[in-house]
DNA sequence: GATCGTTGTTTTAAGCATAAAATAACTTCA
DNA sequence: TGAAGTTATTTTATGCTTAAAACAACGATC
């Protein structure tokens, strides 16, 4: 009755470089085996969210943003921090508040921001969740040696660094 | 009037690595690091299509998959190769059809599949949209080394392969 | 040639996400 | 002090996404 192979909307994740040939350019490969590989690894994680813990990821990103910080967080703080736009925070806060994993409450020095902390039962939460959530990635990296991961992990953040300094260019001129 | 900088709603792309310190596992650390670099090129790359074509990635990446394939695809395999489940396609595919991007039919052979092809219209735009997208990430890759590049692409490869084998292991026992 | 299991697609309900406009509180400075 | 500009958040409209259930057509087997 659990049989993942019987759910037809489960997508499959076969082995699709998808968009573009050999010939083309190689940032263009570059992005789109990234995305591949991002995609994969969320999947493994969202679904392990939602079968043990009935849960979402961007749940999960705000609890685990708030459990690093160790402090409360503005509502602009935590969408500069989950890459995502202002208004998005706005419905999750309220679901987790509802859910009494978090709190929220207006700040006293400026009362336009909302300060945003962990509840006891959503720290607890997070983690049961982040220890889930470490096994699941080292599993699905299992395949890679150490010095793959570590050689990956550095690439990674010249990739992240040529990024943001791309940006920094035409986008901020400040 | 188009200052980029005065827009609130853009989410800030600061040099976050969201959610843990430095004690902790490599695999999530470059999980981490993974999801931070995806998100920055797909921001860039969304940012792009809506400003200069009006319009989103998924349904760039629908157009993409059918100019790909260079034959019509069923919204199974659509779904399959976008990596998204079936329902997904359905509303996708339906306002593509509502622009005059693509087509939509039933199967001769099966009278259950839909067969989606790519209208002139669509494989103009798409031409279009496929040159402003591969200068966009190369610009944004502009900071590596071609070997360091070629380094990235080969180590994605064998995560993806890893991360695959893993899945395979667990979830389709077929 | 009816039934059973399978496969392809759509529908449903809920949640996530964006961009842009609207609010509201703060700051500055004349 | 009060008008102008900035910053923090919410609201609005629309679109994307998922998981699960529903529907519809196929294939095989008896």
């Amino acid at each position: 009755m659990e049989d993942v192979s019987r759910r037809a909307d489960t997508p499959r994740t076969d082995d699709f470089e998808t968009g573009l040939g050999a010939g083309d350019g190689l940032e263009l490969r570059v992005w789109l085996r990234l995305l591949t590989c991002s995609t994969l690894i969320e999947h493994g994680v969202r679904h392990g969210l939602h079968r043990s813990f009935e849960t979402t990821l961007p749940r999960f990103d705000v609890l685990a943003q708030l459990q690093r910080a160790g402090k409360p967080l503005s509502m602009g703080e935590l969408s500069r921090r989950l890459m995502v736009t202002n208004g998005n925070i706005t419905g999750l806060v309220d679901r987790l508040k509802s859910e009494g994993l978090v709190d929220r409450r207006r700040s006293d020095g400026d009362r336009r921001v909302q300060m945003v902390s962990l509840e006891p039962a959503g720290a607890e939460l997070f983690e049961r969740m982040a220890a889930d959530n470490r096994r699941w990635v080292t599993e699905m990296m299992a395949g890679l040696s150490r010095e793959e991961k570590e050689s990956l992990f550095a690439l990674l953040g010249r990739l992240k660094s040529a990024v943001l300094d791309a940006g920094a260019e035409d986008g901020e001129t400040g």
